[in-house]
DNA sequence: CAGGCCTTGTCAACAACTTGTCGAGAAAAT
DNA sequence: ATTTTCTCGACAAGTTGTTGACAAGGCCTG
């Protein structure tokens, strides 16, 4: 056909890319190649770099562990698995540890905070513009650690989307685009996360009358991001499919989402039927704006009730760490 | 079709309709090749080009590389396929972590035709595997063309699962994980087709009472595979706000997915208004498995309503290349 | 506690390379 | 006659590379 030299060639990215995709300005990226070696990147006959998947994976898990406090000369040389199970354990820690710290992303990324990424996405939401509000998630990514763009946009995001909805501000034809991007986006955030075959299972879905997904959604990636490993099961579904799905996959928790409404009459009997066809080392965890609603049953059936995603967290991390022996 | 010797001349086309149907200005079109010899198209007696469809097919591609950011320099050589793969891969990269884990590529196409690949698809959503569900799917991406993809692969696969939960065989928690494997796949998919800001732009939705959003998605993303841009309502929207952001965003055509039910009374009455509301220079189109429902109401509108991706694709080629002026 | 050293991000200056764009003049097509 | 296409050459803007320097902050030592 056309020619085509070597058959394979891994593929590799000139700088811009790099820049654009690690989060990193070129200066940092040769500096950081210049003085510690984090990456020996291919060269063109004309001198220009060429990094392959695994230098911009390394790069990216350098920023990371940056971010977390540790000193790049100090892991600079660190081999890319080592960063990355280091990576891993701090976003952990982090995850799991009270919010107290104070702003770590005051580190000059100008217009690049949570809330002016909120507003920019939400500017976007009421233009009905996809690429824009693509970009911001896009960016969003890179700059912001992973519970932060959580639990300080997205989260917010969506509550305001739905703000604005109830106050006739925005429609539904705003509304559902937005809520597609973003659903997309928490789709590539799950994948993005993968845990090993062993890890603790979470099933997670929306109770019969709940139709937002997108609370359950988060919560999934939350729980990946802390090690789990997650089938989203999706919004609407009855108890008893709920229950198959999770005694036959060997799930540790079930995770409920609730939105609207908040007086559905039917949840209760669910709830309870949900409870009764789990086993009772099942653990059963509902959050979302619409649950303290279904207080009195989910308390009844001894469902754990949660308000924010800190606590959702300390959750997770709790059951994560019990054994399978409730004595 | 028949084995005739001389009979279909490979089509091949003049300079001004591959510009127009890579979006790539003449000029960048003649620098390529001679710079870089980006493609080499045959030539008439008197020393005009002409192109085949791959060599358009292959400037789409190297559009797409640059536009992720890939020096045209590094990737004018690289041949077609590595370059689809390119340009598939890092855009998945670009919305997500790189996926490692799996080494498409390897040898065999054995094995990867879109029967087994779909056979293996629904197996994984009998078992509820998203993981293997993803990674087929993503398998998928890389052996099969695009219009296969959809046609041969995701189309059948939405059917065959409504047809197995029709039939009892499997529940509501299969079908609605798998869903949500899909949409993520599918809105990766769209994002991944970056087109310029000057293509004509799609506005797709489903009408009110229309609940499956799928199939909505695929012709959003066999659009944007076409060189639209597309806007993706999503599903059960009302017409004024369908024709309201067609409008707005000045949409050269609105694109109306209908699946079940197929008997809703509203529908007729909205699809009325939509008309209505609606600059004549608006095309609508209709397709969907419910759509010869609703073939009334929609001829008498003069909806264009199609029944398989491929006349969808045909019509899709029409609309582009009208220009806007009828008469 | 002060001073000195090290770490680390940032910048400037300048050269080289890349790449999109334009124009002129000629030939061909419509 | 007008439009399209071709080749060739040139240019400007943007990107990237290297080198060297600087400032802020942390850390150690005296």
């Amino acid at each position: 056909m056309y020619p085509s030299p070597h058959m394979d060639p891994e593929p590799s990215f000139p700088m811009k890319v790099v820049s654009r995709r690690t989060g990193l300005t070129p200066h940092i990226i040769r500096v950081w190649e210049r003085r510690y070696r984090a990456v020996t990147p291919k060269r063109t006959e004309t001198n220009r770099r060429l990094y392959s998947n695994e230098d911009i994976e390394r790069l990216k898990l350098l920023r990371q562990a940056t971010q977390a406090g540790h000193s790049i000369g100090q892991v600079a040389q660190l081999s890319t698995e080592t960063l990355s199970t280091l990576v891993e354990s701090d976003r952990r820690a982090e995850a799991a540890a009270p919010v107290q710290g104070t702003e770590p992303n005051s580190d000059g990324d100008v217009g690049l905070t949570a809330e002016s990424l909120l507003a920019n996405a939400v500017e976007a939401v009421k233009q009905i513009d996809c690429e824009r509000l693509e970009a911001t998630l896009e960016s969003a990514h890179v700059a912001l650690s992973h519970p932060d763009l959580i639990d300080r946009l997205l989260a917010p995001l969506l509550v305001e989307i739905g703000n604005l909805w109830q106050s006739g501000m925005i429609k539904v034809a705003h509304e559902h685009p937005a809520s597609a991007v973003v659903r997309t986006f928490l789709g590539n955030l799950k994948a993005e996360m993968r845990v090993g075959a062993n890890a603790p299972l979470l099933v997670s879905a929306t109770p019969v009358g709940q139709r937002h997904e997108l609370g359950a959604l988060m919560a999934s990636v939350t729980a990946a991001a802390m090690g789990w490993r997650v089938i989203f099961l999706g919004p609407d579904l009855p108890a008893d499919e709920i229950a198959a799905a999770a005694s036959r996959k060997g799930a540790r928790a079930v995770g409920l989402s609730f939105v609207y409404p908040p007086d559905d009459p039917r949840i209760s009997n669910q709830l309870r039927k949900l409870r009764r066809a789990l086993p009772s080392d099942i653990s059963i965890v509902a959050g979302g704006k619409g649950a303290e609603s279904y207080a009195d049953t989910l308390d009844s059936i001894g469902a754990l009730r949660l308000t924010d995603m800190p606590s959702f967290r300390r959750v997770l991390e709790g059951l994560r760490n019990d054994s399978r022996m409730p004595s």
